[in-house]
DNA sequence: CGCCTCGTTGACTGAATTCAAACCCTGTGG
DNA sequence: CCACAGGGTTTGAATTCAGTCAACGAGGCG
């Protein structure tokens, strides 16, 4: 796994440390680790006792079936925070999504961080259980206009949107085929409500249509 | 909405505070509320500024769409506690599933309780994770399947299983329609791998076969 | 006893998946 | 500079699993 380390990085202004991330701004910064695209993290079973805030790029956090059914239960993006855990093993493999640092932030034996990481914890139920009525209730154009509206807000709202990540990764989010997610970015972009500049980036023409299906 | 409060009530032996909620028992022990079968505990958008841990009961969290569909993200049995939020509102409605008693920890301004939430957050956090790889990944009977263990779980592994919801709220919970629900129920029972005692309370006979359906 | 809600069963429909083929970026090497 | 891979993506046709609509059955409560 291809990891090194380096100094801290100017980050664009919307991808600042947010209120959530300010949480940590008493602890020691930490040097930055390195992953190069496809790169694991962490994996499920392995042993837990950190968590990690990205510098720049992308991260997903997924869970496997036996047969290789995968579901992506989050994306983090710079600025955000994840892998912390109930127990003291992983229970979810995280990789990058590109080429992406992380600073990490080891848990000793002895800090409490609870304080901290509290807010972050509470932030991630609450999303994840948003997310559990879009894969519940939703059928498949919802699903992705929920998705494009939560990027859209995560980037600070501009109308083109960076995507990431592959449709393979957006289907097993979105609990959706690469085939079903493609048509439905076909029919959004035939019905005048987004534009695909290049694979991985979209413009947001009428943000209240997409609004509106992703509830 | 009916509540009222009382004291302390024994609990057989498996819902006794599990080690989770071992982490409140240096907090003051709070009354009792009751709340009648189907009634409101808390609704999105309230203030919230409570957690709540339940002595007698089940209680239901969900969301709506506008149009009505609704998703329970998680049922909380007897020694479970649900209630903290990310923010100062909440995001969720809690119901009474039937005749329930909790007790009502209110947050105070002064104390840290963060200690004693953070693992209780986490644990929901990954429960929560692990429901979204059922609702984007998994078909109906590995649903059925999946939910069942669970509840197997939380009540002790016992071969007899006590379901205090309906198909209705089953089938909220696993995204499907309560005639997906019913026919599921039919195939397990059809091919020995249940049985229906009554309409509420289940016999599993083939626990590996339903584990392995559950993945 | 009879109502009324909840649950089950059946026939049909439809949205998303599956399987298959074509297309198109993006980087590489001639 | 252009041809050529090769992966990722798009499009099409056929299939399937769960949903919808409708009728029936069973349990619980007044």
């Amino acid at each position: 796994m291809y990891a090194h380390t380096t100094s801290k990085i100017a980050l664009p202004s919307h991808l600042q440390p947010s209120s959530l991330s300010a949480a940590l701004d008493s602890v020691p910064l930490q040097p930055v680790s390195f992953f190069s695209a496809g790169t694991e993290i962490y994996a499920q079973g392995e042993k837990a006792g950190a968590f990690y805030q990205i510098e720049f790029g992308a991260v997903r956090i997924y869970r496997l079936l036996a047969d290789g059914r995968r579901q992506i239960s989050a994306f983090h993006l710079a600025g955000e925070t994840f892998g912390f855990e109930a127990d003291t093993t992983h229970h979810f493999f995280a990789e990058a999504i590109n080429a992406t640092g992380v600073r990490v932030f080891r848990l000793t034996a002895g800090a409490d961080m609870s304080r901290q990481l509290l807010p972050l914890a509470l932030k991630g139920l609450t999303r994840a259980q948003e997310h559990l009525l879009v894969l519940g209730r939703q059928n498949a154009i919802e699903r992705v206009a929920a998705f494009l509206v939560d990027m859209v807000e995560r980037q600070g709202g501009l109308r083109q949107v960076e995507l990431p990540m592959s449709r393979m990764d957006i289907g097993d989010y979105l609990g959706l085929t690469i085939e079903t997610v493609s048509r439905v970015f076909t029919r959004l972009k035939d019905n005048g409500v987004i534009r695909l500049l290049n694979l991985r980036s979209i413009e947001i023409l009428k943000q209240d249509v997409l609004q509106d299906m992703g509830e």
